[in-house]
DNA sequence: GAGTGGTCTAGACCACCTG
DNA sequence: AGGTGGTCTAGACCACTCG
């Protein structure tokens, strides 16, 4: 193990060691080489494999703390970290019901089917033209009231074993179910906002006019190597949120 | 100089001394005694100043560049950051215009008058209830077309020399000018986006129909201790914008 | 050429966690 | 008690900038 590590730095031999360092640990994590929870060898031993000084480790160590790929713990040892993340949405959504904030609405799948990918979602997710994908539709309520319509698109390649679900089975978070079912790790996503008026299915199911104004939120979410993995779209009644954000 | 840096290192003896060195050369910054622009001494200046080995300088000056307060650059030296982020708004923001994005619209000034600041105003601009601030009504025009509609309150304190501006020599950017001419600098703010109804003066200078809906974004804008000192509102029609984000 | 920051080394001691 | 990461030291050499 050791003298192949020391190869594996020489690589480009321009970048500074410890980037070296940084940029091979961090392959074997997105490869999934290292899983989630793992624990890396400690910065002596890195240290002795890669015949560089534990200075050197440290400082690559460092730099993957920083992006969120690793995790120290004093006495313990450094950890993969794993990404969860599926409160993010409502980091910046505010739902302005009476209880308040930080509540995970409640969640209705209405239907899961494998039909026909609309082109421009296939070509977002990197999938063929006119090939088939899973459909979710789904709704999120709040004391019963529904607050979202969310229409999901997942390529078959990896997510064929999510059809064999039991959907009573799944709860509000779908990320952790992409995980354990199908081995697929969201770690970052887009989204767009716009504004939107009501109309069709996703009205009716919110209970609004035909004309009213309509938040609407793509998101595309992509594995750790950066492959995208799931579309969605995400409406609701404007008056019912706001989005909130730190600029620095 | 040097016996007193030390002294000062001393003063929460729990915390680390990169930690505490980190935390003296940024209150330095936050009170002004070092300006935008200015350079640091070197790190082995500051390490014999205040006693300390140069690698634990370098971890102090490592976290204020990590802030994004500090800047190194290498064979010139350690600079104080000039914040400049009135393009904020506009990275998150795309306007839906023919040309594409990252235009920063024009800029007319339609009133500036000191008035009694309305309370809830008052309030988040931490100035007292019933007193007096400077508002001013901003249009914003892309192409001569009028996009937003913005309403900015800023407390009388240390901006009454903004009364004395030539309104004809300000351009698109606020933040430049509130610190040349009143020594305030904008490091950072919050905003909210909510969705609204056109009505009143923003739905007839942005020439709209009344009940379409509207983009409002709420900004406080803060310096760099955290003071607030610009409240604005900008509204458009809600077609125009788009908002896009990244989540990790 | 002198001074700066960027990289790297080779240790030391400490606080913390676990078996 | 032994291993882990957190802090800190005291140097080295390099690349870069500037006068």
């Amino acid at each position: 193990m050791s003298q192949m590590s020391i190869a594996a730095l020489q690589g480009d031999q321009r970048l500074p060691l410890y980037q070296r360092l940084a940029d091979v640990l961090r392959a074997e994590i997105l490869c999934g080489d290292r899983r989630p929870g793992d624990r890396l060898p400690s910065e002596n031993v890195l240290a002795r494999d890669y015949g560089i000084a534990p200075g050197t480790t440290r400082k690559a160590l460092a730099e993957l703390v920083e992006d969120g790929i690793l995790e120290r713990l004093q006495g313990r040892g450094t950890f993969v970290r794993r990404p969860s993340f599926d409160r993010s949405l409502f980091r910046f959504f505010r739902l302005r019901t009476k209880s308040g904030a930080d509540v995970i609405p409640d969640s209705q799948i209405r239907s899961r089917t494998v039909r026909r990918m609309p082109s421009e979602i296939a070509r977002k997710l990197a999938q063929p033209d006119a090939c088939d994908g899973i459909r979710m539709v789904r709704m999120r309520l709040i004391d019963g009231v529904p607050i979202l319509h969310e229409e999901i698109w997942l390529p078959l390649t990896p997510f064929a074993a999510f059809m064999e679900l039991d959907l009573t089975e799944v709860g509000p978070l779908l990320y952790p179910i992409y995980d354990t079912c199908c081995d697929q790790i969201v770690a970052r996503a887009d989204e767009l906002l716009t504004v939107d008026q009501a109309k069709g299915q996703p009205a009716r199911l919110l209970e609004l006019e035909a004309g009213a104004p309509l938040v609407c939120i793509e998101r595309l979410a992509c594995s750790l190597d950066g492959t995208p993995i799931e579309w969605r779209r995400s409406r609701g009644a404007a008056e019912h949120f706001q989005y909130q954000i730190e600029i620095r």
